[in-house]
DNA sequence: TTGCAGGGGTCAA
DNA sequence: TTGACCCCTGCA
């Protein structure tokens, strides 16, 4: 049996996956189920199963014995999308020293104690938090969903069929009332002009990922269906802009509730979480987001 | 059974 | 700064 290492992570080979050991910080319900992704389900024993990269993987974990399995991928697809997709070669240890200094984090932390940040896919994140707006998150998980089935391409696994997200071609020429059948509603047109911006080059997601924040969201922007919430979200969770702060309903009120004691802007949420939290606001503002929205924080 | 509020915001006035 | 907005669910 060969055994592999990358960043002190024990890698074994089984027959359809691999099991990783030694991985810490490392919890699937956390990951899966902190608001970053919609494309991840949970099965019945408790794994995640989800689509990304086109490729449809099965991933469950043992947080007290640091093992992660993943099922249906092979060596090569670990090395060359899966260990950047999970974020694995980043230490959540010092960043979760680094945000604890008070016991409210502390206390956040320790309740979403292995959330990692994924490296998703720039496109789908910006369809995926342009339908996100003013919408519900089973109903933007079933809008992608058939967005999905209707322009992307069908991959078995286990006796089921998923599919892959769509491309910028696909989207982009289907016309408004095919999108519509995805059910987002006034987010469609978005939608539409969005997949055609990218499919002209118009707007170009790659080059927006090298530029510096301030620059990047304001790129960003220029998208219709993009503002500034949907912006930050693009940034942290597919272009590691870890220094912003999206700021929705949750994190509002669980900002407020925790750290400000009283109602406060959105833009001043912004300046107390880069005074407070530095360029590590992106993953804070995730475990407040679990913490907050897993246990009714700040609600009523 | 029907009706209404409201939701991971954005846009236009 | 304020409403409207698709669609759907939960709850009177």
């Amino acid at each position: 049996m060969t055994e592999y290492t990358m960043n002190s992570i024990k890698i074994r080979e089984i027959s359809n996956g691999l099991v990783l050991e030694n991985v810490n910080d490392f919890n699937a319900k956390h990951i899966f189920d902190c608001g970053q992704s919609f494309r991840w389900n949970k099965e019945g024993d408790n794994s995640y199963t989800g689509v990304a990269f086109n490729k449809v993987i099965n991933i469950s974990s043992d947080s007290d014995d640091k093992k992660v399995t993943i099922l249906n991928t092979s060596l090569k697809d670990f090395e060359g999308i899966w260990f950047k997709y999970l974020d694995l070669n980043r230490n959540y240890r010092d960043i979760k020293r680094k945000l604890s200094s008070d016991s409210i984090m502390k206390n956040a932390i320790k309740y979403g104690s292995g959330i990692r940040i994924l490296n998703q896919d720039p496109w789908e994140i910006l369809i995926s938090f342009i339908i996100s707006a003013n919408n519900r998150i089973p109903m933007i998980s079933k809008s992608i969903n058939l967005l999905s089935e209707m322009y992307g391409q069908p991959i078995s696994y286990n006796g089921k069929t998923y599919y892959s997200f769509p491309t910028p071609e696909g989207i982009g020429s289907a016309g408004i009332s095919d999108i519509e059948k995805c059910r987002a509603g006034f987010r469609c047109k978005y939608i539409k002009k969005a997949a055609e911006m990218v499919k002209s080059g118009e707007i170009d997601l790659k080059d927006i990922k090298e530029m510096e924040t301030h620059r990047a969201r304001e790129e960003l922007k220029r998208i219709p269906g993009v503002g500034a919430k949907v912006a930050d979200c693009i940034l942290l969770f597919s272009m590691e802009k870890h220094e912003v702060y999206p700021v929705d309903v949750w994190v509002k009120r669980v900002t407020e509730h925790l750290f400000l004691k009283k109602e406060t802007k959105v833009n001043e949420i912004h300046d107390y979480a880069k005074g407070r939290f530095g360029n590590l606001a992106g993953f804070a503002q995730e475990y407040l987001f679990y913490y907050a929205r897993e246990l009714k924080i700040g609600k009523n």
